[in-house]
DNA sequence: CCCATTTCCATGCGTTTGCATGTAGACAAG
DNA sequence: CTTGTCTACATGCAAACGCATGGAAATGGG
């Protein structure tokens, strides 16, 4: 049982930590041309030069799958990304930065790693900056397969 | 310069993690009374006995004041909460958990308890998590004095 | 005391989100 | 080929959110 309180404490320092450095963030990004949510969408997708799928994407941003759908059509009005259709999967849907949001995502992505070198960088050591990323993988790779075990209930 | 990669890696994979983590929160508070949004007040409010000004909960919770006002006012409504004004500061609010709201919060935060001991502490040793509570929570001092973040704990 | 500034919360309004549902293609079994 | 099920997105709609702003109270000189 010390354990449970263990982990209810370490879960909820991070949650406060993650909520200071968002709000900072978010600061930063006030301003910005872009916001924080579509920056995710461009900096996600700069990783993917062949392009993403809509529902890989959603594994990485938090949002629902209609919302997510939706702000990619409003990147795309805003000549952000190009969606086009996947001739093996004709009911997938990939996107892709566009020259346009692939220079927004350089010049903003400078401005945003800045901002975490001061924030996240200027309050650790390195050695615990590696400490802190291995951890927080393990955490992550440890959500993987858990996701719905909600069987259904329904006669 | 490389000290700054480290930082990136480190939020990278923090910012990861908690996308992992929330979505299955998200999903626990599915069929659940409350939303983890609304959890989140109710848990903050239950360690301020004697109530919380607005501008304090705000502190803790990643809305806008006008939104977290808004969400204060839905809460009120349910019977989850109680708004009064504050004698020696008059454009105060003090928000204050109502018998309902703090009966809620203990049921619901007992399955969200086991939840997190579960996603959690079923990640990371004893060890590991004290140390990533130990990261956290001087990630979360650093930030103080910069952005816009003051904690205010209950006297 | 007075006026300017700041702090704290509320509200109008357009935008964005989530839930429920719809549509079309993939996939498997008969 | 047909039928049923599953997967990937899109869309209607009400609820919730953020931005800009407003009003009232505190605060700080002059």
């Amino acid at each position: 049982m010390a354990r449970n309180r263990t982990a209810e404490e370490a879960w909820e320092a991070l949650a406060r930590a993650q909520t200071a450095l968002m709000r900072g963030f978010q600061e930063d990004f006030r301003g910005e041309e872009v916001s924080m949510r579509v920056y995710d969408v461009l900096y996600t997708l700069s990783r993917c030069p062949s392009g993403a799928r809509l529902r890989d994407l959603n594994a990485h941003i938090l949002l629902t799958q209609p919302s997510l759908s939706r702000l990619v059509e409003r990147m795309e009005a805003d000549g952000l990304v190009h969606r086009c259709g996947d001739p093996t999967d004709r009911r997938a849907t990939v996107v892709r930065l566009t020259e346009r949001g692939r220079e927004i995502q350089r010049r903003v992505g400078r401005r945003h790693a800045a901002a975490i070198a001061d924030r996240v960088g200027g309050a650790l050591s390195e050695e615990e900056l590696a400490t802190l990323r291995a951890l927080a993988d393990k955490l992550r790779a440890a959500q993987e397969g858990r996701g719905s075990v909600s069987m259904t209930v329904d006669p």
